[in-house]
Order: C-alpha cells, then sequence, then structure tokens
DNA sequence: TGTACATCAGTGAACGCGCGTTCACTGATGTAC
DNA sequence: TGTACATCAGTGAACGCGCGTTCACTGATGTAC
C-alpha cells in the first residue's frame, strides 16, 4: 500500500522501485526512517528557534512545547508520512542513531532531552521524570490521531487549535 | 476493507452483504456504530462494577479509571472492530444517543459523566473541567493506538502494563 | 581521440491477488385462498 | 387441509480495479583500451 503510491508521486513507472528497494518491505522501512528523520528534523529546528539559555524554566517549557507543536504539525502537513513513520515498531533499531553531531537526533530522544531539561530547571520534580515521556507521547499522539484520521477530523479550525490548547495545558499540569 | 472481511468472520458468500446492505460505506458506518456500542458496554459494564456512592472521590476516580481500562481492553482484544469505530467521523450524529434507561451510552458522553462527578466529588476543579475530556481521552486513545498497532506494539508485556500504569497516574495528575 | 562495452535507472506489458460490486439463480419460510 | 405464490437470505460466476511483483527491453552515462 505504498509502493505504487511512491513510484507515482515520483513519477515513475512502479517497478522502477526495485531498482533501489528489493521489495515492498524495504521500500516500507526506508519511507518509515526517512519520515522519522523528518519529524526529528521538524522538532530539532522548532526547538533551536526558541531563545533562552538551558536551564531556564520557561525557555525549557516552550522546548518541550516546540516539539509538541512540530509533532502535529507533521501530522498535518504530512499524514501519509506521518502514517508510515508509525507503521513500523521498533523505531529504535535503526543502526546509527546519532549523527555527526552527537546528538540523537531521534522523536523520542529529543522529547526526552527537553524532559531532562525540565527536571534541570526546577520545574519537574526528578522523582517524577521517569517514563513520563510515554504519557506525554501518548497524549500528543492521541491528539493527533484523533484530529488526523478520527473522529474529530472534520471538527472546524478554532475547536482544533482549543484541542491542542487543551492538551498543552493538560501536559502542563501533570509537569508541574 | 471490511465488506468482505466481515462476511467471511460470518461465514457467508460475500454478496450476501448486499442482502442487508446498500454498499460499502452502510456497512461501514453499521459496522462503526456496532463498535461503538460495545465500547460503550464495556465502559458501562466497568463502572457499574465499582463500588462506592455518587460523590464519594475515590469511588469516582476508580470509576474514570474503568472507563480507560475499558478503552484499552477492548482495542488490545478487538483490534478490527477498535480501528473501525473510530475510522468515521462524527460519531456523535447516530441519532438515537441515548437508550430505554435515558442514560446516554457513548463513550465520549461516559467519560465526560465520569468527569462530571469527580467535580462534584470535589477532586476536580469545577474550573478545569471545561473541555479536559479531550486531553484524557487524547492520552488513552494515543496509548492504544502506540501500543496496539504502532512502534510501542510489540513492548513485552510488563511493559505494556507499566506504560498503562504510567498514563494512569499521569492523568490523576492532571486532574488534581 | 575514438570506439566497444559494462552499468544501471527507467520502460512497457503482463501476472496473480483480494477487493467491492453486479447478475441471474436456488431454496427455505411464511401467507392467501 | 392442502395447494399456489410471494418473500427473501444466501449462492455461484463473473466484472473491473488497484495492488505488489516479474520479465525482457531501452537508452543514457561512464569506463577501458
Amino acid at each position: 500500500m505504498v509502493l505504487r503510491e511512491a513510484t507515482r508521486k515520483v513519477g515513475v513507472v512502479p517497478n522502477a522501485a526495485y531498482r533501489h528497494f528489493a521489495d515492498h518491505d524495504e521500500l516500507l522501512a526506508a519511507v518509515c526512517e526517512a519520515a522519522m528523520r523528518e519529524l526529528g528534523a521538524r522538532m530539532a529546528t522548532g526547538v533551536a528557534s526558541v531563545r533562552g539559555k538551558r536551564g531556564d524554566p520557561a525557555a525549557a517549557g516552550r522546548r518541550l512545547g516546540a516539539i509538541g507543536s512540530a509533532y502535529l504539525e507533521f501530522a498535518r502537513e504530512e499524514p501519509g508520512l506521518f502514517a508510515t513513520a508509525f507503521a513500523l515498531p521498533q523505531q529504535h533499531a535503526y543502526g546509527a542513531s546519532k549523527d555527526g553531531s552527537g546528538e540523537d537526533w531521534r522523536p523520542l530522544a529529543q522529547l526526552r532531552t527537553a524532559l531532562d531539561e525540565l527536571v534541570d530547571a526546577g520545574v519537574l520534580d526528578r522523582k517524577r521524570r521517569d517514563g513520563i515521556e510515554y504519557p506525554i507521547w501518548s497524549a500528543v499522539h492521541g491528539l493527533a490521531v484523533l484530529t488526523g484520521q478520527g473522529p474529530l477530523r472534520d471538527v472546524p479550525e478554532p475547536m482544533r487549535h482549543r484541542l491542542e490548547k487543551l492538551v498543552s495545558r493538560f501536559i502542563e499540569q501533570g509537569l508541574t
């Protein structure tokens, strides 16, 4: 459910894909990784655009918010990539997890980094840090799915905005 | 992607479905509503099994927990129905939303009732009640999707249990 | 500098598959007289 | 009570469609001598 679609998008005949990928699964894995990298890049861009030095409580909060916004924006602007990105299990086993800069670019790692900074900034209690990335991930992912392909997909723009704010505030409340 | 599958499950030839449904969309809508009713019924059963009278803070919390557990259990035990239940927009417009008992059986309505009880019990601040069903729904739905079909689908049972606990605690934290 | 050959991304036609859907049909059940 | 007929869930065969995939092929690009 991806091969012919991908070749169509590139403007090439379907079987041309077999020059580059052994089969459907291999292409799916490649698209999955590319999508993950795109999401990671969007997150990094968002985080980098937040002013305020490391350890500043307000800035740390805004960086976490930037990560969530990047996630939702990616889901909205690239629904196909978003769906494919999470179509495969164990996105953790991609081999090289770090690029040249020594930073882990993967989405989950960036979320963890932001949460660690919140701990260092004194916003989030260190005792509550362990595993808290999962509820936060779930809340944002759930919103993305419900408003993207789920029963909330047709809500008008202002309501969608309100939903994002509600989830954002709920996470904030759950951290402090 | 549902018609032949459904007739196969019933053990009948594919076109027999056209005795009962005009086309694929109508069958999809029927399955969607049936799935929603099943989820609603599971929630109601879970809530009814919680002892403690209305307004008791601890009992109110357990009733909310029962709703979340029913949601996750339904997603795990009936992945096909779960996916179909949320495949259509506007599950709100199903016509008769109330059964004979005068109660609204729909999942979202039951969640709202549980939250209203938490307000009445003094657990949740009334000022924070408005719209808080959406972040909670998102968190639980996100967990269901991530562990059901997403990248966390292959985590071992103990980890899945831990994830549920983490989300549950996070929601609790976000309410009080 | 030019010719010969390997490499390789992309083409065109065709395959089997499962999907939703249509058609003419069978066969049991209930109802009319 | 028995016969005639309508109703209607289910059957069997076939359709067009988009999917992943295979095959023999073209045509441009780079490399060897």
